[in-house]
DNA sequence: GTATGGAGTGAGTGGTCAATCACTCTTTCT
DNA sequence: AGAAAGAGTGATTGACCACTCACTCCATAC
């Protein structure tokens, strides 16, 4: 469907970037943010276009349809969560494996501390993988996350499983807003994880 | 806003359903399936009045508006997962807190293997939390739902979070149709949770 | 200096959506 | 028999949506 842009990104990856390039670039940081709001089908392109400054016709000159635009966002995001994750792997001191998770976590916690808007979009394209292409999207994005915390860590499949639905828990209580509120539920749900 | 709606379901909760009430009913099962696939956004009132069989008009003479419809769905959703969890606590031989969470977990992981819809909905519903009804809806739910486990449980803060952060990894799991797929990051993902 | 190509836009187009309204048919009450 | 109330529908409306196209402007290349 958009192997052009696909083999495009990919070419392009090691060069030097041309104008329209990096016009796409700033697209998708502030595209993830409109789109964090309402997601992929609650977002017009027109609202994305406004948040990028540009005009509707010409996100559509970058990218070729809505579905493309909206994979492309959520890749970005899910490359920079990975990015994150990789700096806290190699500034720990231990090897061990529950030490490296913690500090994935916790760098995982302080990042969506202040980039909400990642998670929100990850959970926008979880709603969404009824769509083909953005299912497809979905999927490699945890297979790759999967191993990658995999390996990084070294841990065996336990502690890792653990460390994802500790993860997913904290997606959800940000995205219903349960950290801005307190009481007895927030607070069992949240115990030990408050780091924004 | 949809006051009369709220007080409606309350007063008549007790006496004989009229003819639109339990049309009404049979509109919220027929519904949870129709959003449960592309949520409160992608879905139109026109599919869900056909998944219902009856008229988009007719259906706006039973629901002021969506969103008070979605919210009446979210809310049926909620009641059946809390109905299940209720009969696993009730038929739990001990009442050793592990014990009953398990009894619960396991009852969880059953009723989502053939009402995948349930879970879905309550997905698509964090993810339109941003919709001002919906938002106050989902935390209202949550608060529930934590509470009810709880008191059934009698578990402190600590195995109820492991609880739920398991659930929502199933959620997320059964929502990317990860229990489709058999590989690594799957295995992992779904270690000891396999009951679908 | 003028041609070529890429950045960027305004003005649409056909289709869909939530919501409304005037209407019919059936049941029930008197 | 006839009024009143409720179940249910078809047709419509104005707003919005994804997507297109003809167009302008501005570099650089010759």
């Amino acid at each position: 469907m958009c192997e052009w842009f696909i083999t495009h990104m990919a070419t392009t990856q090691a060069r030097r970037l041309s104008t329209a390039d990096a016009r796409r670039g700033e697209v998708l940081a502030t595209a993830a943010r409109v789109f964090a709001a309402r997601g992929y089908y609650g977002t017009s392109t027109t609202e994305v276009a406004k948040g990028a400054g540009i005009s509707q016709s010409y996100l559509y000159r970058l990218f070729p349809d809505k579905e493309t635009l909206f994979v492309a966002v959520v890749e970005d995001c899910s490359r920079l969560i990975r990015e994150h994750l990789a700096e806290a792997a190699v500034g720990v001191g231990s090897a061990e494996p529950e030490a490296v998770l913690d500090a994935m976590a916790l760098a995982y916690a302080h990042l969506i501390a202040d980039r909400d808007d990642l998670l929100r979009v990850l959970m926008h394209a979880n709603c969404a993988a009824s769509e083909p292409a953005i299912g497809e999207a979905v999927q490699t994005l945890y297979a790759r996350l999967v191993e990658y915390v995999r390996s990084a860590s070294g841990a065996p499949d336990g502690p890792v499983q653990e460390f994802f639905a500790r993860g997913f828990l904290c997606n959800v209580a940000v995205s219903i807003g349960a950290t801005e509120v307190d009481a007895p539920w927030t607070r069992t749900l949240l115990a030990g994880i408050r780091h924004f």
